[in-house]
DNA sequence: ATTTCTATTGAAAAGAGTTTTCAATAATAA
DNA sequence: TTATTATTGAAAACTCTTTTCAATAGAAAT
């Protein structure tokens, strides 16, 4: 069993919450995605799989999942949630093409340290950033 | 007169619209708050000077003036869209308080290294970055 | 000035995605 | 097995954005 599956276990326990089918399902369809995704992405997904399981309850389990720590909350802009795997991904920022709208994750340690150069200038205690650099992919670029 | 009217001037000739009062209006309210405006915090102040002028009107125009340039469309993820002014102002970074909501612009020419390095790498073109810094300000870590 | 043409306006409706409601069902403890 | 109550799924409600459409008002031509 992977060990997402253990940490959701012991958040749902932590919360007095109930083990479902619906959720260990739409917890493996997640986990076997390895995109970003938005609610309605995953679904799809689910809906070919498990054709019973409604939209609702996929919305629900993403934001279990999100409060559990397994996935996290991101937003490229376009006013659509997606999820992005939290559990084993390093923290990265994000190479967007404005062209065909695929991404690139990326690490850039430097950034790191700004966070913290900021920090101190402001009387900022920060907990995280959000780098997202956008521009035309290798691809794009070639079609021209 | 203000620059940016003649900004707007010069954008509505070379695209054939018209001149309108309350495009002037609108334009004469969003450069008299320097705040980041959602197009409804924007009526409101617009709607007690002018309580003629719609809702759609202050939209429709916000949109006009995002493409002449003198604003810009940012998001910081509450799926509001907000808008920030552009014109006289250099690209800055967001340092946001996750407590009360309020930010702080700041500049750091290292994140544009960081974009070229990152651009290089990957060959991508890149053209603008976006970097959010969330954290607890001063005031909320004295509240404590 | 007046007429003509058509961009603009504002109210209302439509969209699009997110979140809540509620009766029926299923998971857990007794 | 029974009792309790969290969960589910469909539908409705929300929230913010965008479009529609008839009436109005700019701007150009007369």
């Amino acid at each position: 069993m992977r060990k997402e599956f253990q940490i959701f276990d012991e958040f749902i326990k932590s919360k007095g919450l109930r083990h479902t089918h619906q959720r260990n399902k739409i917890l493996d369809v997640f986990l076997s995605s390895e995109k970003h995704v938005s609610v309605d992405d995953l679904y799809k997904l689910v809906k070919k799989e498990y054709p019973d399981i409604g939209y609702t309850t996929v919305y629900r389990t993403m934001k279990l999942l999100s409060e559990s720590g397994l996935c996290e909350e991101i937003d490229f802009g376009d006013s659509i949630e997606r999820f992005e795997h939290k559990y084993g991904h390093e923290h990265h920022d994000h190479l967007i093409c404005i062209k065909c709208g695929r991404f690139i994750e990326v690490s850039s340690p430097e950034v790191e340290k700004i966070q913290e150069v900021m920090a101190k200038k402001h009387s900022f205690v920060t907990t995280k950033h959000k780098l997202d650099i956008f521009g035309i992919c290798k691809g794009c670029l070639k079609k021209r």
